[in-house]
DNA sequence: TTGACATATTCCCATATAGGAATATAATGA
DNA sequence: TCATTATATTCCTATATGGGAATATGTCAA
């Protein structure tokens, strides 16, 4: 098969670098289309099919005030995403330096039993 | 253009489920190409493709031993991630206990849902 | 009503997969 | 040397883009 839709998941969805400069144009405000093509300097189109990916994903919702759409960021919905790099934080503790300690600590001891 | 290459950067690389997988599964120890294989029940060739993608964006580090390749995650890689998603930690709350209720919470009540 | 404005969708195309199968490369050991 | 084992790469194909251009849809204002 070919690779995954990027409506898959939010992991494929924040794949791509725009829909990411989307969301954090979104962050601290709800915005129109046009304002987002005024601020990203994209074409409308492409500003209109990145939104619609987000949207289908969840990612942002959409508020319709007669000719304008007004879009906002459902944070809750990166939720998969931090869980995911939860997994990873319980064994480095609080910066990544730990976590470096704390793996090349247990891959040694895995490594004593090595097979070569 | 077509869509961004896998290995433009540890999001894109990422947003294969099957690549998140391998990641977990080498968060703790180191594993060979035949250990993953077997861990993951895939086909070689196929273990094989998405770690090149992982090693490609640093994600792994591979340490060959003979005819046994080693790979490893490297976690300071996931950094981006972690930076990128800390800007909406506030959305929810910054501290991981609370992740952490949020999702015994949830597991509670999936639980629940369960007897019924 | 009608033109202008705001947004979404469709068409087209070049590109990059992910997966399966086959094959290549490399290292080992008898 | 040669068969076996471990891993990587190549070939093939169906699929899904992302971007540009054109067009459709929806709404408002004079």
């Amino acid at each position: 098969m070919a690779r995954l839709k990027t409506t898959h998941d939010v992991f494929s969805a924040i794949g791509e670098p725009k829909r990411r400069a989307l969301i954090e144009m979104l962050t601290t405000k709800e915005m129109t289309v046009s304002d987002l093509v005024d601020a990203m300097s994209w074409s409308q189109p492409m500003v209109s099919k990145h939104l619609a990916v987000l949207r289908e994903v969840k990612l942002v919702k959409e508020r319709k005030a007669g000719r304008y759409h007004y879009y906002r960021i459902q944070p809750e919905e990166l939720r998969p995403i931090q869980e995911w790099m939860h997994q990873f934080e319980k064994y480095w503790g609080s910066t990544m330096d730990q976590l470096d300690n704390y793996l090349n600590t247990i891959q040694t001891k895995v490594n004593s039993d090595e097979k070569n």
